[in-house]
Formats: structure tokens, sequence, C-alpha cells
DNA sequence: TTAATTAGTTAACCTATGTTAATCGGCCAT
DNA sequence: ATGGCCGATTAACATAGGTTAACTAATTAA
């Protein structure tokens, strides 16, 4: 299992993985390449899979009824990325996922999920901490969508995320506020001319 | 254990509960009920506990940096309510959760939590499933406002929460959906005039 | 029962953000 | 190298939703 991965569950964990339950979770993971503007879910199709992101770039984007692309997840080194509703139902995506910039990722499918959750109580903790952060920081972010300007919001976004505002093109982050990109760039000078 | 908790479980899991894991689960819950107007959860304190409501109505909402409320979640019979932010991580809650009308609730508290999912398998995956469920719901909720009118966001809530619509006033509703009251009831007015 | 408070409605006006359109620079593909 | 796109910026104008304020209806308290 990569050094990245390892790390990152016993951050969250704030435990050491068992030497044995390592071997077995590097068993159930391949790694996959993707290039640039390449698709790794893709909205109408099956997702069977839930991918950690070892190396680039990826987001997951919605469409809207008027076929708008809404982007409403970013993941660079380090995160896992999926279409959970897709993962956990067994149903068509509704999220398309794309790569940003070339990336490699380990690829978690779904019988091993279970699997590494059902025998190996550390990533059965893992993942069910994964989700509950997940879903706590979900539910702040639409608590400061429904209540915060634009502005405010980007202004927390940069803050909290200063490595997405590196490197993810503004449209896409104008997107994930729920703004036009010709917003994004308006606040952008505001703020610049406020200093 | 409470009749439509023990259902709303086995129609999560889609199987019959051990019986007894039932009797032990039971004796983990305790009933407490509220007026009108009483809190359940109050900001800046510690939430350690997570209520099954099976009488009554309550929401939680999220104090903004000018004052204002804003409602994030609403619960009914057979909601689960709670700040899962200070549940999960011991910290001061930023939710307030008020009772909306006389409630009851089943009281769990975290040791329990923690005790019932680590000694019985089938609620360790029914909590499991319905956090899952309820981040893919919360993701999509979000995916909407941020790319849909107060009219639409309005129309979808009512018609996937016809009985919220009966039984929450709607200065809470538009609060929830992002907007004021006065823009609900514009919005509600020009949906009449289009019938 | 009435007074007082709270919820909902309406209307006039305001503002943040959307829309359209034009321009510019950088990057990719030939 | 160069032609064509794509992302970012700017500006003028449009609009959904916010704000303020008044009024009415419903609920609560006395």
């Amino acid at each position: 299992m990569i050094d990245l991965l390892k790390t990152h569950i016993q951050r969250l964990l704030n435990a050491a993985l068992p030497e044995g339950n390592c071997t077995v979770f590097s068993d159930m993971l391949y790694e996959k390449s993707f290039n640039k503007k390449d698709i790794l879910v893709e909205e109408g199709k099956l997702c069977n899979h839930i991918y950690f992101i070892t190396q680039g770039a990826c987001y997951a984007s919605f469409k809207d009824e008027t076929g708008e692309d809404h982007a409403i997840q970013f993941g660079l080194e380090g995160y896992w990325i999926s279409d959970l509703y897709s993962f956990f139902s067994g149903k068509k995506a509704i999220y398309t996922i794309h790569a940003l910039e070339n990336t490699k990722v380990l690829v978690l499918n779904k019988e091993s999920f279970q699997r590494a959750c059902d025998t190996m109580p550390a990533f059965d903790k893992y993942f069910r901490l994964l989700i509950q952060n997940a879903f706590v920081a979900l539910q702040y972010r639409l608590a400061k969508t429904n209540s915060e300007t634009a502005e405010s919001r980007y202004n927390e976004f940069a803050q909290l995320h200063p490595h997405f505002i590196q490197r993810i093109p503004q449209y896409l982050i104008a997107s994930y506020l729920g703004i036009q990109p010709q917003s994004l760039s308006r606040i952008r000078k505001e703020l610049a001319n406020k200093k």
C-alpha cells in the first residue's frame, strides 16, 4: 500500500495499522492512471469503485436540467473521490468525475471495500470516520452557502484550501461556490481593491 | 425499544433484528420529553447524544456572524436528529436544536452508541447506512442549491417532503432553502398564479 | 375576552449576482 | 510557427432575491 494512503489512515485513526492489515489491504488495491481531461466516473454509468488520489487533481460535477455542469467536489493527492450515491446504492452515477491533470489513483472496488470493512476493524473504523467527517463538513458548507455572500464564501474557501486555489481553474472554483466565473472575477477584483 | 424505531431499523437493513439485540439496544435508550420551544441541543455546549423522534417535530439551526438563525435540518417522527459535529468530535456544538411541537425522543448517548456498534453488527450496519444515506442526500441538496432557483428548490422540497410543508412554519422552510420568508411568500404567490 | 406577540403577506425599492458580449492572453494541436 | 480554443477579465444591462416597512391573521399570554 502506498505510503501516502498508509499515513492518511494512521493519522485519521490516530494509531498504527497492524502490519498484517497493511498487506491484505494492499492486495485489494490496484493503481490506475488517467490523463488530463479523462473521465474517471461517468454520470449514468455504474460506479463500483472509490479512488484514492496519489498524484494529480480531479473534480466531481453535477449536470443540471439545462445541461450546465456544477463542480461539487475537488480532490488532490491524499483525497478519496467517487460517486458515493452510485457506489453505495448500486444505481447509476449522478456525478461525473474528471481528471484535471494527469492523475494516478489507487482503486478500491466495492467487494474489496466490503471485505476490508468486514474483516479488519481498523479499516471499518477508518472509512466510518471518513464519511462522518465528510458529512459534518458538508453540512457546515451548506450552512455557509445558505447564510453568506459569495465573497465571504470565496474568502473562507481560499483560506481553508489554499492548495485548491493554486491548482484548480477559477471557473471551477466559481462553480463550486455556486456562482458564475464572471462573478468570481468581479469579487476578486473588489477584494484586490480593498487592500 | 419502541416499535417505530424497530421498524425503521429493519426497513433500512432490509432484515429482521435478532431478538437479543432488541433487548440490549432497548436498555441503552431512554425516553425524554420536550415542550414546544424547548432546546434539545444548544450551540456552544457539548452534545453527547443522538435523538430519535417518536412524537413531535424539531429543527436544527445555525447562527451566522450577524446573529441570524438558519434552519439546516428538520425532524419529525421517525427521524434522528443531533449535532453530529459535536457528537463525533467531542467539541462544542455548532447548531442549536429546537422543539417545534411538544416532542418525545429516544435518547442514545455516545457510550451506548459505541457499544451498540461494537457489539451488535446489525446496529453497526444500521448507523453506517444512516450516515451514508445522509451524506449522499446532503451532497445532492447542495448540488441543487448551487444550480437551481429558489422557486425550483421549493417545488422539489414540497414534493419530497409534503409532511414538512404541513407541519413546519413557512419562515423556517424559507430559511432551510436559503431565502427570506418574504421571498418564499412571493414565490408561493407566483406559483399559485401560474396554475 | 382582550392585549400582545408572532407568522404570513404585500409592495416599493435596492443590490448581489446573472447574462450577454467583447477583448485578451496563453496554450494546444496541427 | 500559427491558428484556434479556452480561461480570465471587463463592462453594460437584467433580474432574482434581499430589505424595509406596513398591514393582516393567527397564536399565546394575561
